[in-house]
DNA sequence: CTCCGTGCAAATGGTTTGCATCTTA
DNA sequence: TAAGATGCAAACCATTTGCACGGAG
């Protein structure tokens, strides 16, 4: 979910948040990745604009973006937790030998799985979809 | 997937693990557990009846059936890994309050399922299926 | 008799917490 | 200038590892 600073900014200031450079920085990262970053890479990447800044920052900003409803947590076996800027409903297509995620995304997806939530008897507030594969680059 | 303990026994020397009466014991339980319980639950209860079990033994076991694909396991966020006895294909209705979670599985739901999979072009060797809810107890 | 499983203790590593210092509004 | 954010270090805690002993095959 790529946006303007600006918006991202109005984002912040009208759920109480207040704007810092670190914040900018890490939100636009995340939110513009194609990637499921971990709390490492996302340091790993910010540290480079701004040296001083710390992991703990990063998962303090993860936890305001995860209540803002901007990026989902997945906690997979034997690996730490990635980040996934695609709050709508896709498949994460997980390689159970190198932890790579590709989402899958499509409207006949949406419209089956509206299908199924629709038998459970509970108001959904969210949803993870998992497939666990082996990757083609794992296959070779 | 409850089993009699010579089914048990056979599946464990066929894979050419050997038979203890600590891994009979885990296996009793977890393969016939209706909860999703955590490495603690499992321990705090063989303990009973094997009072010097070490938590490691369980940890170790539990791999032992992940690899026999007699349960899987969720790794959720804020919590410690659960494990699901149930490897057929159902929905994890997970309470985001109480992390209370219930297996909901219905032939119209694998029937849905199999046509989002077959979307994804990759062969599938697994899925998780998770809706987060807020339970009844935790709503009152 | 040999290999594997078990139990203990210590190590690991992702995440959280406490606190003093700085920034935003 | 007050509330909140940051950075550092230490704490936490579920899980893993190393190793000596004991039991299964």
């Amino acid at each position: 979910m790529t946006m303007t600073d600006d918006q991202l900014i109005s984002i912040l200031r009208d759920s109480g948040y207040k704007v810092t450079p670190q914040r900018l920085a890490i939100c636009n990262y995340v939110l513009s990745s194609k990637e499921h970053p971990t709390a490492e890479h996302i340091h790993s990447e910010i540290v480079k604009k701004h040296p001083a800044i710390s992991l703990n920052t990063i998962y303090q900003t993860m936890d305001m973006l995860k209540k803002l409803n901007l990026v989902h947590e997945l906690s997979l076996e034997s690996d730490a937790s990635r980040f996934d800027p695609n709050t709508s409903i896709h498949v994460n297509v997980i390689c159970q030998k190198c932890n790579k995620i590709r989402d899958f995304e499509s409207e006949n997806i949406k419209k089956l799985w509206s299908q199924i939530v629709r038998e459970i008897d509970s108001k959904p507030i969210g949803q993870r979809l998992d497939v666990y594969v082996v990757c083609d680059d794992c296959t070779k």
